[in-house]
DNA sequence: CTCATAGTTCACTTTTTTGGTACACTTTTA
DNA sequence: TAAAAGTGTACCAAAAAAGTGAACTATGAG
């Protein structure tokens, strides 16, 4: 019931990036910032950049830079793109399972797991990265 | 993001109690019903004893019934009982962490999770075993 | 044009969690 | 009183998560 401790360090990162658009940042600058060591670092930003939510610029003073505004990425999209896609229980992906001894095409908790699965997925697509930083001024002010 | 298979086992055995009131079922007869390893089968109801969810018979003819009334289990309660209390983000548990070099009491991305993990844990304490009954129902009869 | 910078890739190790066992108990009732 | 059934602690192994190392490639500034 948890996401990944990569997932949360990848939010962090598009999070970071997020809060200097147009500006380049390294992965030694973004480890520094989110306290990550910096090999974990560069897989999570080449996972990031695989699903195309950041972009990296190579050569000398290369780095990396959000693919999108902050209004377009969300929680669900980068967590996803970690992680894999949002289910709460292992047989969301495989095909309708059959224990519990039935023989009907679905166990009876499949349907209540995947309602779950989608709405905590709807409710994580809708808050983007541009909320995050909103929010954080709330804290901040605090 | 996932219950852990352990949680998904306990949620099965509470529903095959349930299935059954005012019947003491051996652990044995559970594990079959549920197709789970003995001995971890065991381990599981151990727990959701503790928890007061189950009641155990001692001796010959022994075993576990439900110690409440099927719609007086959450989703919740069984889940919590062997995963623990449900949140998203390891940094919940922990006070609120300093990560990301903020000197403020909490990170940015702390409230967020938090809502996201009561909202979730509201979700799941709002479905009992007896609507999982229910919609069991509406499954057989697709 | 060349070299330092920075990303890419693959393969590896360590640590933690999960899933599952073993066994030596205790309790109860047929 | 012996067999059936639960109790409890400790342990183990596989898998996943977390993190590391090193060789390689691309690029642009000087």
């Amino acid at each position: 019931m948890k996401i990944t401790k990569e997932a949360d360090y990848a939010i962090r990162f598009v999070y970071i990036l997020a809060k200097n658009p147009d500006t380049v940042q390294g992965a030694t600058q973004l480890s520094q910032a989110a306290v990550t060591p910096e090999r974990y670092t560069l897989k999570i930003l080449h996972k990031l950049k695989h699903k195309g939510l950041v972009k990296s610029v190579k050569g000398a003073h290369g780095g990396y830079r959000l693919a999108c505004e902050p209004s377009e990425i969300s929680l669900k999209q980068i967590i996803e793109a970690i992680d894999g896609e949002i289910a709460l229980s292992k047989c969301m992906g495989e095909e309708p399972c059959t224990r519990m001894g039935q023989d009907k095409q679905s166990c009876c908790f499949h349907r209540i797991f995947c309602t779950l699965s989608r709405e905590m997925a709807e409710r994580l697509s809708g808050i983007t990265i541009a909320d995050v930083l909103t929010e954080d001024e709330c804290v901040c002010e605090e």
